[in-house]
DNA sequence: GTAGCAGTGGAGAACGTTTTCCATTACGCT
DNA sequence: AGCGTAATGGAAAACGTTCTCCACTGCTAC
């Protein structure tokens, strides 16, 4: 690897010069254009490569961002890593992944990971683990952290004290249900009441508000996860408690696609027997047509990873942007 | 942030002891027990973090795996991804993620900036793309970096000369094959061609060879991607060529979930109208019961950073762990 | 008694950058 | 002629580690 004193002497100049033109503030120090032209000319025939590490080490920050998934094969959270290693790149930044596999303990472990790199920022995505032990803890540590300077941003409703940019699942849980109540159906059960897990029980709040406004009568069924496979064991147990609701609301499209196969598969219909509509935004609803309130989670990681990259030159905290629904093929008036 | 310096002035000890104790070889260089205790005391109290970039600088080489997947979002990757991250994990390692929204260029440009950052290895999630002008200028440059010493490990079919570690496709769409003859299923279509993808013409020769052995006629129909809205596609065509075939391979889960999909929509029944099958092992099929070659992606990410993260220790390449027949509730005897 | 050696500690030179000073030149003014 | 100033270049000190020497202490073995 060619370092910069290499290229400085192949140039006939000296290092500080090198830098200037290579990496550096050429506005802050100009170099005469000839320099310039000869000290890339050595560069590029020694193939220069500048060295992260001694760059972090010298500005106290790498230009790394880095992401604390709370699962990493969750379509949601693959969608915002997604949003955010893309703009990222945008500034020549690179993301560090760290899988927390929905552990507080984990989540802990690899922010200080993270911090002993040097990241510029963290981004958390997922939420609150509630009741979960470590918890208390790594909120304890996080506002440390930011406290001291740290840039860090949360994804989800989160118990600590960071940036927070998070999508208002009330008000996309309120419009979407608003929606299927226009479409005549009275009789609407929602699918996903997760103890302890703010972002589903915030899509509750938006599904109850917008049930009582129409003097319908809420049905909460709970569930052991946000997956497919909790979906399905969902939609079972209410085909076997009696007669179908005349629309199903589901908390998110992975719950809304375990529903929609099982529903299939045992012979109903939809939206001929039953509407089902979910909230989400990845993409596995496609393939089956899903209605669903659409958020806009590679924006959202988006504005996460450009909020890190511009720290210092724009300072201000940007605006989660707005969900829009996606009308499909599983929903149909009454 | 503390700093050596700072723990050894507290400890009363030299920078150099400070740092065999917390960070270093201490079996290499002794140092007494109740130094130890003083500067792993001051250590505590002082909330000391080491500095990665700092210990990159001096040992040329962080304790970063570098990934390149192919896409982010396809399950296929994305488990393997994790498999690296968890096992990386272990040895103290973390994973800078690039994605290459399967364009070579874009591949180049990561491999070049994890090579900036120093990291101890690059690993390549997915297949060539044949026929993209970059492709050449990639091999290029990747094998200049592995004849230089940086390690490189390939968890696809790659035209470089880097380490590999593949899963051998031909085998696996093989013995898939040769299962569902055996369910008594003579006419059998393949869903997946994809010009150029290695994966996918390996999976189509193994459906070729197992096809000829029972001299039943082979049917490949084409693809423009292996996603579920293709798999999808591809079935709509087959339902208007005429009636469908007894049984259909799928070159991958995702193809085979929108075959499945389209399949239920149309009021078509699997297993009694036709047996479906697919290669993979990211879950996405578990929802439909779909029968299929469970492939190890997680472990086959694991052992490559574990060879990476053994560099030295255990320079021997690991052999690809074996592929998995998962019978499920989408395929049965004829 | 002294050479050799294991055990323990410290000084200081890297690693590759960035950046603050300082030095030199050239220029436009008075 | 003298001087302020912009343009341009270099020397050298950091940044926080690791690690190679080197030094000192007690030993043991002759």
């Amino acid at each position: 690897m060619a370092t910069l004193r290499e290229i400085a002497e192949l140039a006939s100049v000296s290092v500080a010069t090198a830098s200037r033109v290579l990496n550096g503030s050429a506005q802050h120090h100009p170099v005469s254009r000839d320099v310039q032209a000869s000290v890339r000319a050595a560069a590029q025939t020694l193939g220069y490569t500048p060295s992260a590490p001694a760059q972090a080490l010298k500005q106290q920050r790498s230009k790394i961002i880095g992401v604390i998934a709370s699962d990493i094969l969750d379509p949601y959270f693959a969608e915002m890593t997604r949003g955010i290693e893309i703009e990222a790149a945008k500034y020549g930044y690179v993301t560090i992944l760290a899988n927390a596999n929905r552990d507080p303990d984990q989540e802990r472990t690899k922010f200080r990971v993270l911090r002993e790199h040097q990241v510029s920022g963290i981004i958390f995505c997922g939420s609150d683990i509630e009741g979960s032990p470590g918890t208390a803890e790594l909120a304890r540590e996080v506002n440390l952290a930011v406290r001291s300077g740290t840039r860090v941003v949360a994804l989800a409703p989160r118990g600590f004290d960071s940036t927070k940019i998070v999508i208002d699942n009330v008000a996309a849980a309120h419009e979407l249900t608003r929606y299927v109540l226009s479409l005549g159906h009275r009789n609407i059960a929602f699918i996903g009441g997760i103890p302890g897990l703010s972002a589903a029980e915030q899509r509750i709040d938006g599904y109850r508000a917008a049930m009582f406004e129409e003097q319908a009568h809420p049905h909460v069924l709970g569930l052991s996860g946000m997956s497919q496979e909790s979906g399905k064991d969902a939609v079972t147990q209410l085909i076997a408690s009696g007669p179908l609701p005349d629309a199903i609301v589901c908390a998110n499209d992975e719950v809304a696609v375990g529903v929609l196969a099982h529903l299939w598969g045992s012979g109903y219909k939809t939206p001929d027997d039953v509407s089902v509509v979910g909230i989400g935004g990845a993409r596995s609803g496609a393939v089956f047509g899903l209605t669903t309130m659409t958020l806009p989670l590679v924006e959202l990681g988006g504005l996460a990873a450009r909020y890190i990259a511009t720290a210092g030159t724009s300072p201000e905290v940007p605006a989660a942007p707005r969900f829009e629904l996606h009308v499909g093929s599983t929903s149909a008036p009454r």
